[in-house]
DNA sequence: CGGCCGATCAGCT
DNA sequence: GCTGATCGGCCGA
């Protein structure tokens, strides 16, 4: 199966992130092992003028440098003193903007993501349902920073396979409401998978 | 250098 | 629905 290339990463972010609902994001271990998921959910944050993201204002600190990189770089942050959280970098080089992808269905690898989750995931729609419970159920964390989606073998998307999903939008999760910019209907989620938020 | 707060989650009410 | 966990990053003094 193909992976997707700096050609398809280089679209504003509110332009990626639609597409890649319905894309398959694959996760090879450290052992060898497997673990993937189809996209269900992901948010766009769309440069420097958007205030609710990391970039905002062209902030570039030791944290979000990637976010400053080639389109198909990953970004992941750690937040909330446990979680990290994992964007696809896109537009163009030098031009912060970027998609978290907040939520998976889990196709490959089952039991080890349920080994990363622990007791707390008891179905199998809670072992991806959400942007720290992905990372932890496909062991993503800030090592992964930086690295090339388009070449590294830990880490890289494949094309939707089959027809586009049905999608539906809304304004993104946790992003507090103080300005225009985080009303903006920014984020997207397949309609037959809305499982993410509470 | 101190203090505040976050692109979250889980467990309890 | 509410709240505690938990800590790195960032800003202001």
């Amino acid at each position: 199966m193909p992976r997707l290339d700096i050609h398809d990463y280089a679209l504003p972010a509110a332009a990626l992130a639609p597409r890649l609902i319905g894309c398959r994001l694959v996760r090879v271990l450290s052992d060898g092992d497997t673990v993937s998921g189809v996209i269900v959910e992901a948010e766009a944050y769309v440069g420097v003028r958007d205030r609710c993201s990391h970039a905002f204002s062209g902030r570039r600190t030791p944290r979000n440098e990637s976010m400053y990189a080639r389109p198909g770089t990953a970004y992941v942050y750690f937040t909330y003193g446990m979680h990290f959280c994992f964007n696809v970098v896109c537009a163009a080089e030098g031009d912060p903007q970027a998609v978290l992808i907040r939520a998976l269905a889990p196709d490959a690898g089952l039991p080890r993501m349920r080994s990363h989750r622990g007791p707390a995931a008891r179905r199998d729609v809670d072992l991806c349902s959400g942007p720290g419970k992905l990372t932890q159920a496909l062991a993503i964390d800030r090592e992964l920073d930086g690295l090339d989606l388009t070449a590294d073998p830990r880490l890289w998307i494949e094309p939707r396979q089959g027809r586009p999903p049905r999608l539906l939008t809304s304004a993104r999760i946790g992003v507090g409401d103080a300005s225009p910019w985080c009303r903006r209907k920014l984020r997207w989620f397949s309609a037959e998978h809305p499982h993410v938020s509470r």
